[in-house]
DNA sequence: CGACGTCCATGCCATCAGGTTATAGACGCA
DNA sequence: TGCGTCTATAACCTGATGGCATGGACGTCG
C-alpha cells in the first residue's frame, strides 16, 4: 500500500493537535483539504484512524498504533534523504555546513578560507538555519557539519568541539530605560519580557532566556521568533529584550536597538559539530581542523 | 521533503533491474510513465540518482546510498501498516489468519470451530496467500497468524508450532505414462520437468522440487506458477509434474490430473506461525491452542 | 432560551499531476 | 548501413487535489 509522506505528516499534525482546523493552519492548507487528506489516508490504510466530534479529532486504537510509528518512519526517511544529499555533495566536492544566525560570525570567513587552503577544489556551502532548528540541520542529516551555539538539542548524538566563547550581552530597544546604563547586572533584567525561540527548542530556548540564572524569577515571554529579522523587529518594537552574543552588537546592529554588556550570566560557547557517522570522512575532518585552527586567529597557531 | 512510497518502489525496481523498460513492465506501467517517475524523484531529492545510457540505467554514488536504505524504509512502512490493521482487527474482534492454498485443508474447519468456541464474538478472517509469499503475509504484518507448510522463508523470525505431517504425493497429467503406476519411487520422477514456485521463494521452492532428494540430478522446471489454478492448468497441460501434499488429491481433484503416492521423499509438515510480537496476545494464543487441539481430531484430546 | 462560535463535512470549480500512445534520438551490433 | 534496444519527448486525456463557500451538529454564553 502506497502513501505520500505528506499524508503521514498531515496525519501526525492532526494527531498532535487533536484538531483539523488548527493542524490545517499549521500546515498552511485549508481545513477542507486536510479533511480530505485524512480521509484519503484512512481509505488507503483501510482503517478508521480518528473518531470525529465537534470538539475535535481523537485517535482510535489503530490510529494510536500508527501514530506511534510514523514519526520514526519520517525521521528515517529524512535521514536517508540527508545521507543521499551528502553523498551527492561529496561527488560534487561540496561540503554542506549549517550555521545558526550569529553562530560563528567573524570566525566564519577564516574557517572557510582555511578549509579552502586544505582542500583545493572543494566548495563550502553555508546554510543558514532558523532558530526553530538549533542543530542547524545536523539532526536531519541536512548538512555534513555545523557551526552552532552550545548547548543545543541533540548535542549528545553528535560530535562536538568547542571553538571559543564570548560574553552574552543584552539587546534592548533604544528607548528602554536601562539602555542608558553602560553595563547591566542580569538581576535587573529578570522581570523584563523576553523575546524567545520557539518552545520545542527546549534547552536551547531556556539557555537564551538564562533560565538557570534567574533565582526563581519566572520567565516572561513577550514574543516568539525564529529568524534574525523577526527577532530584531520584535525587540525594536518593544515586545521584549533578549540575550545575544557580544558579536551580535556588530553583526546585527540596527537603528532602534542597543546592545549592552550583562554581568551575572555565563558566556556563550560556539562549537563545530558533525555526525558520528562522518568521523572517518577526511573532508569533514579537514573542516573540523580548519575550525580548530582558526580558533587562534586567522593565520593559525599550532594545531 | 515529501515523496510517495510509490516513487520509492519504482526507484528500487529500476535500480534492481538496471533498466527502465524492464522495470516498467514488472511494475505494470508504461516506460514513459516510469521515466517521469524517476525524473520526479530526482527532482524532489535534488540529486541525480542514475546515469542514463543506451544500455540501461546505472546508479550514481548518491543513488547507491539511497538504494541501500529505501528497501528497509519500505519494509518498515509495510510493517507499521500491518500493525495498524492488526489493531483495527482487534478492535473489531477479527483475527486475521493467512493460509497457503493446501496448507491445512480439512484441519482448517476444525481449527476455526475450536477457536469460535474459545472466543465467542470473535471472527476469523482467512486470507489465502499466493505461493509468491509462502509466509502467507506474516512477514509483512498482514496477518496475526498463519497456517502454512514448513519450511518457509523467514521462518526463523517468527514462532512456529508443528501441527501434523502428511506424505507428499505427485500430481501428474492423467495421460502421463507413470500415471498408471499405483505408487511411484521419486527416482523415477527426477528427470521429469516440474511446475515450480517463483524463484524468490528460495528454500520453499527447493523443498517442493525435492532439491535435497535428487542425488545430484538437476531440476528441470517446465513452468512457474504462484496460484493453485495456474498450477493445476500447468500440470494438466503437460508443462510438468509437481509434488503436493496427499490432501491435495482430495482438495484439488480435477479432470485431467492424477495424484499418486511417492516413495523416497520426506513428508510435508504443516504448522501454525505467529510473530514474536504477538506472543503475549491472548487471542493469538487461543488461536494457536485451537490449532494444537485440533491436531488430535475435531473433538480434541488433552492439550 | 436563543444567538453565536467552533468544529468537521460537502459541493462546486479550476488547476495540475500523472498515465497512455506514438515517436524521436542515440548507440551497439551484425 | 540497417536493425534492435535503450531512454527522452510530445500530445492528449483523465482523475486527483486544493481552494472557497456553505451546511450541519453541538456546546456556550448572554
Amino acid at each position: 500500500m502506497d502513501v505520500d509522506t505528506r499524508l503521514l505528516r498531515s496525519f501526525v499534525a492532526v494527531a498532535e493537535d487533536g484538531s483539523l482546523t488548527r493542524a490545517a493552519e499549521r500546515l498552511f492548507v485549508s481545513q477542507p483539504a486536510l479533511t480530505r487528506q485524512i480521509k484519503q489516508l484512512e481509505d488507503r490504510v483501510g482503517v478508521r484512524l480518528f473518531t470525529r466530534s465537534q470538539t475535535g479529532m481523537v485517535l482510535t486504537a489503530p490510529g494510536r498504533v500508527l501514530a506511534a510509528r510514523v514519526p520514526d518512519l519520517l525521521a528515517e526517511w529524512d535521514r536517508a534523504l540527508g545521507e543521499t544529499k551528502g553523498a551527492a555533495g561529496r561527488a560534487a566536492r561540496v561540503l554542506r555546513v549549517g550555521f545558526l544566525a550569529s553562530a560563528a560570525n567573524e570566525a566564519t570567513q577564516h574557517i572557510v578560507a582555511e578549509f579552502a587552503r586544505r582542500r583545493p577544489g572543494w566548495r563550502v556551502e553555508m546554510r543558514q538555519a532558523s532558530w526553530a532548528d538549533p542543530s542547524a540541520g545536523l539532526a536531519d542529516g541536512d548538512v555534513d557539519a555545523a557551526l552552532l551555539r552550545l548547548p543545543f538539542p541533540g548535542q549528545d548524538a553528535v560530535r562536538v568541539e568547542v571553538l571559543f566563547s564570548e560574553p552574552r550581552w543584552i539587546a534592548l530597544p533604544e528607548a528602554h530605560p536601562l539602555a542608558v546604563r553602560e553595563r547591566i547586572p542580569f538581576r535587573d533584567l529578570r522581570d523584563e519580557p523576553f523575546v524567545a525561540a520557539p518552545p520545542r527548542t527546549g534547552a536551547w530556548r531556556d539557555y537564551w532566556l538564562a533560565a538557570d540564572e534567574r533565582d526563581g524569577h519566572p520567565v516572561r515571554v513577550g514574543a516568539v521568533t525564529d529568524q534574525p529579522d523577526e527577532w530584531l523587529s520584535a525587540i525594536a518594537n518593544g515586545y521584549g529584550i533578549a540575550l545575544a552574543p557580544e558579536s551580535a552588537a556588530r553583526y546585527y546592529a540596527r537603528p532602534g536597538i542597543t546592545y549592552r554588556p550583562v554581568t551575572g550570566v555565563s558566556p556563550s560557547r560556539v562549537g563545530v559539530a558533525w555526525p558520528a557517522s562522518a568521523d572517518a570522512d577526511p573532508v569533514v575532518r579537514d573542516f573540523v581542523r580548519s575550525c580548530l585552527n582558526s580558533r587562534q586567529g586567522p593565520q593559525g597557531g599550532p594545531v
